[in-house]
DNA sequence: CGCTTATATGCCGATCGAGCTATATTGCCG
DNA sequence: CGGCAATATAGCTCGATCGGCATATAAGCG
């Protein structure tokens, strides 16, 4: 997991990730909707493939790329021990707001 | 949440925050746990204190450390939409095993 | 006030990463 | 085979960032 943050800390990357949750894409396709040139997304996409982010199908001369989430559930785990954290945050204020509303 | 990943990508800054997720502490306590010095130490801190991922509590010399959650929540909803993605890839691998347990 | 403790800030060197342009690669089609 | 379409790779530049050392700031103590 350890580099999985770097890539996610990337707003195209994260762009990326969030086109290929729709669907599967070719790499045209993302080009289009991103501002970048088809190299800088290529190299964008050889990152995420490399974190175990996405994954390739051939077809032709396309290159389909669909979201491989493994990596995320990674990030997900990590987060768990803090979660009852912001968790009791969130306690604490709704009591608030329920005191205030006891008025 | 735009930058938080950003803060996170660093090995340094999530044990930081591994270690405040235990209890508050002084900056000392920190800089003896990391191989990193104060000055470098104190860096970190002042990233997480701006990404709003921990707050500062002044007692004499001593600045005690303590996490603020918060946007590790945003970091979290951010996360959702792709959990019901490899939620979905785990129901397919238990569905194999019970395939391969039924042989 | 001078000394010590605790932390922050300034500055430097080295490295990394994002984006670009130009070019290579791969596969289709006529 | 020649040419077009789709994608990948190479090489470059610029700006950001990590780490360290030296130094500044702040607070307590005698």
């Amino acid at each position: 997991m350890a580099s999985t943050f770097a890539v996610l800390a990337d707003r195209s990357r994260r762009e990326i990730l969030d086109l290929l949750r729709e669907r599967e894409r070719p790499v045209g396709d993302l080009v289009e909707k991103l501002t970048l040139t088809q190299p800088t997304v290529s190299k964008h996409l050889k990152v995420l493939r490399e974190a175990g982010l996405v994954e390739v199908r051939t077809d032709a001369q396309r290159r389909w790329y669909r979201l491989s989430p493994g990596p995320l559930a990674e990030v997900d785990a990590w987060l768990a021990p803090y979660r009852r954290m912001w968790e009791k945050s969130l306690d604490a204020l709704e009591r608030r707001l329920d005191e205030i509303e006891g008025d």
